[in-house]
DNA sequence: CCTCTCCATGCAAACGTGTGCATTATCAGT
DNA sequence: ACTGATAATGCACACGTTTGCATGGAGAGG
């Protein structure tokens, strides 16, 4: 059924209805109401495809995301990044495509497939890093974007909107609870490769204890794939390094958690002994005892935020104000280190 | 820049660029690696729009998800099983708009919506039960779709193609592993509200015994929402009972994995003293010791077979053959009860 | 009663593709 | 050289909307 057979229905022209379901002002009340019943009725809906093509605007969403490695950090917190994002754009009445960089089959970049199709009228990138290739046509083409949780690395584009958590903050907030727990001789454990997300954690964690006027430096800091695996095996692996510290920072929930098992296992006293904290705030935290003191990563505020900003910029047709927050993630104090 | 701009670079009719880019045997080869040559170089695309209005094809598939809700099973499994389904829609090249059955703030049919908007090709189906009115618009639309994991429950539709696992099978088999591990004495845990999923699941747990010549029956079956908290608690609160019983098959790796918890808290020897199996076969599994037994769901078949099907259909443009399956799941012995 | 406004509706073009049909070019067969 | 077949390309319309402009009708003011 197309708007054409619904005007003969309504012994209306098509142009009046049309303006009708789009509520325009130059259409009598009366006759909208008559229009929009009819709909109802007839269970009409307008073809996408044809308002898209008329109008440019898709109705649909762009979110761009990492691959989600399995048994990693990322199943359990960019999973619940995931869902927080899609309700947040469905209460919106926006449909959103998810996808991946890089379609892994062809290679093919799928910001520019989506933006070059026209499939999206927006999109959110939650991606640690961008080609100059993706940045250029997102340039290019004008198409409205945000960068959220990942810090926006998009080079020389200045007018960039971004939400992403303080992690220097996070680093810092999780230091101070260990020190502030009695802690002198923390170590953290972190992932390799210069990620800035961790990079970031470390300076703060750094911070600090030299703001104490503790010695504190890169020997500290341990590197591995932030998973279960590298905290249990690390524990293990360096269980005489183990008297010699009273604190860790792991700076990811599913790493602390490693951490916490194998430190049962070898029935080191969680905080009394050796004081544990955690970043992300992960759902199974809560399976979990002694349960971990972490790091809340505010993904409810920059996902809100980012959502909303990104809707205001395609409704409205002037260029919007710029966003760029850096969100203060919060200290969670639970047992696995206790003030 | 559109497809006549293209054509006009390319000194051509928009026609003949038209045919080159969709590979028709009507074009020489030679204009059409021209045009090829063109459209990569200008970083041409085909906008979506335009081309679903002509062909009817959008190139997206829709996928209906329950609600996710945290701490119950549902982010673990249902989480991996959504990634997997985004990652084989990906590979054949499809977009997909991953959603809910009803938009929670409007009560509409996101079904119905997809349908009539004509935004999507064909749909993927993982719901528990289909509206009289969302049956309805799925036969009068004629759109493609595959009912997948959860049981069809379509009514009167004898064409629908679905496959999801047998859960009778899934509850014969954690029975049967608990019995030959020697527990003779079996208790289950389940969710209440007669879904069909979960009563299969008992059926098979009770007919494992009772082929064995044991007497079964519903006392033996305990209610409660499947997520860690049931399990736990369950145990705290049925101390009295824990000498009478030898084995558990809690219905929910999730819900396992508390019960485990909880015989540990109460020095019982999990599989000496009470056997556990689980079902899901959840990648948290992994974390938790002793290594969790359980049933692994086939869920690479299904939404192996399920995306496959589904693009098949949306491909051919006469009548498939229908698949109705109903696979098999394993058993994975671990260690919470070992034959 | 006539003209001028204003309000509501109709008309028609346009958006970017795909495709049936017409047209032109090429080539083989006589 | 002419005809006919075949291959390659161009032309023009259609898909279902939205929207600028034209049109018609009602009411107000003279």
């Amino acid at each position: 059924m197309t708007i054409k057979e619904l005007a003969k229905i309504a012994g209306l022209n098509h142009s009046t209805v049309s303006r009708s379901l789009n509520d325009s002002p130059l259409i009598s009340d009366e006759t909208k109401q008559r229009v929009l019943k009819l709909a109802e009725e007839y269970n009409f809906e307008l073809n996408a495809s044809a308002r898209g093509m008329r109008t440019k605007k898709t109705g649909t969403i762009g979110v761009i995301f990492p691959v989600i490695r399995d048994r990693y950090r990322d199943m359990q917190y960019l999973g619940s990044l995931m869902n927080t994002l899609r309700y947040t754009i469905e209460e919106e009445q926006y449909d959103s495509i998810i996808t991946m960089p890089v379609n892994p089959k062809t290679g093919k970049s799928n910001i520019r497939k989506l933006i070059q199709q026209h499939k999206v009228d927006g999109l959110l990138l939650v991606i640690k890093e961008l080609d100059k290739e993706d940045q250029d046509i997102l340039g290019e083409s004008g198409i409205p974007f945000v960068s959220l949780h990942f810090k926006w690395q998009g080079g020389y584009q200045e007018d960039t909107n971004y939400v992403y958590p303080d992690n220097f903050r996070g680093g810092y907030l999780a230091a101070e609870c260990l020190l502030k727990a009695g802690c002198r001789n923390l170590i953290t454990l972190t992932e390799p490769g210069g990620l800035y997300e961790f990079e970031e954690r470390s300076r703060g964690y750094l911070a600090a204890q030299t703001e104490r006027g503790l010695t504190a430096g890169s020997e500290q800091i341990f590197y591995g794939e932030t998973g279960f695996d590298f905290g249990y095996n690390f524990i293990m692996e360096h269980q005489s390094m183990l008297n010699s510290i009273d604190g860790i920072f792991a700076q990811a929930d599913m790493n602390a958690i490693g951490v916490i098992e194998a430190l049962k296992e070898l029935d080191i006293r969680v905080s009394e002994d050796i004081a544990v904290v955690g970043y992300d705030d992960i759902d199974i935290d809560y399976f979990f005892k002694p349960r971990l003191t972490t790091i809340h990563q505010p993904r409810e505020q920059y996902t809100e935020i980012a959502c909303r900003k990104l809707i205001e910029m395609i409704d409205s047709k002037e260029q919007t104000e710029i966003i760029q927050k850096v969100i203060e993630p919060d200290l969670l104090i639970r047992e696995s280190c206790v003030i």
